[in-house]
DNA sequence: TGCTGGTGAACGAACGTTCATTTATATTGC
DNA sequence: GCAATATAAATGAACGTTCGTTCACCAGCA
């Protein structure tokens, strides 16, 4: 007997994750993969079923890794201002220390293949959230409005800013620094919109 | 002589937008697409370099129409809130009426392709709308903020409730039903955050 | 009649996947 | 302890298909 070696399915998970930011899943090829991760294009079949199992088990994993870290230290009892800081900060500082999950998020959640894998969703990770806002609502610190309201106030301004930071070229013509002091002052201008 | 047949590039140019959005770039292969288009492959070449060329004509031109569609009856020297209005609902009832432009930029501009593409930034559409914020900050409607700090406030959430509303499947596990009433109550905690 | 628009077939290259074979190691028999 | 054996890991070459692009030829208007 032979155990399998654990190095190789990390390896071809990494090479898979780069290659997609920089080349797209077009440029992704099973047999350019393999030469990237060092193994045998057959090799990839021992750890993962087809192609598209790879790229749905590496979205699954990558979300994972992403949706822990946004979790480190929030509590959902937590008073609003405290706790969506919380979130926040964890965001920021996870994704400018992971560039490349960020954009194979960006990448993987605006492609058709989204649809054959974010099917399972992470309940674990959305619930804390939502009770979050339900207490606060409770509480009488934020204003009365729809989750759909809520939700893209609270959260999507703080990705924008992610993605001014990690391709600044694209979106601006002088480098934008955007700073963590600066994260901070946009969420003031966040809590002051949603507070009661 | 025989002229060229206008109708043909259209129908290329709508067909690759199409099959883009539903299959992805890697599922749009010359052959697939001159089928769809019913038009011979080498057809194709008449009208762009290659797929890389044609890839980039698609997305100049829907990003034109967008942009356009963007700034119908608005005025930098409108005061704030009312201009904000303006651009939000020409968006809104853009995305909601092209559907299939929101998909394929969002794909586009998150792929590995939009680096060669957009070097070339519309500045007819990005001056208006900075002078704008600038007027607004010179009348004291709004905070003294960075650019990059205004931007994400004042967008974003637009942003994100349209992909609330084109893909709902994804966010939510109910149908949340975005509405135009919804969009201007988001409006109006934007614009409670901005001013001054 | 001349010239450009338009075509279907074909090119070599690359694709995802499989298969026959080899390699490495845990277990067995002594 | 140590070879022999068994078994799964790992491989490189090859499968048939599809890819982007081109080419030799035909069609239709000036």
């Amino acid at each position: 007997m032979r155990q399998k070696d654990e190095t190789k399915e990390i390896a071809i998970r990494e090479a898979a994750l780069e290659m997609i930011v920089k080349e797209g899943f077009k440029g992704t090829s099973m047999q350019k993969l393999a030469k990237k991760a060092n193994v045998s294009p057959a090799t990839i079949y021992l750890y993962f079923k087809n192609r598209e199992d790879l790229l749905n088990s590496v979205y699954l994993d990558v979300r994972q890794q992403t949706n822990e870290a946004a979790l480190v230290g929030f509590d959902s009892s937590m008073p609003f201002r405290e706790g969506l800081k919380v979130l926040w900060l964890n965001r920021y500082r996870y994704f400018t220390e992971h560039p490349l999950h960020f954009f194979f998020l960006e990448q993987f959640l605006n492609s058709p293949l989204v649809e054959s894998a974010a099917r399972m969703e992470d309940k674990a990770f959305k619930r804390p959230l939502q009770q979050f806002a339900a207490n606060a609502f409770k509480r009488g610190e934020i204003v009365k409005i729809p989750f759909e309201v809520y939700w893209p106030i609270a959260f999507s301004p703080l990705y924008q800013m992610l993605r001014f930071r990690l391709h600044p070229n694209i979106h601006l013509e002088k480098q934008p620094v955007i700073t963590e002091q600066k994260v901070l002052q946009t969420l003031e201008l966040v809590v002051k919109a949603l507070q009661a």
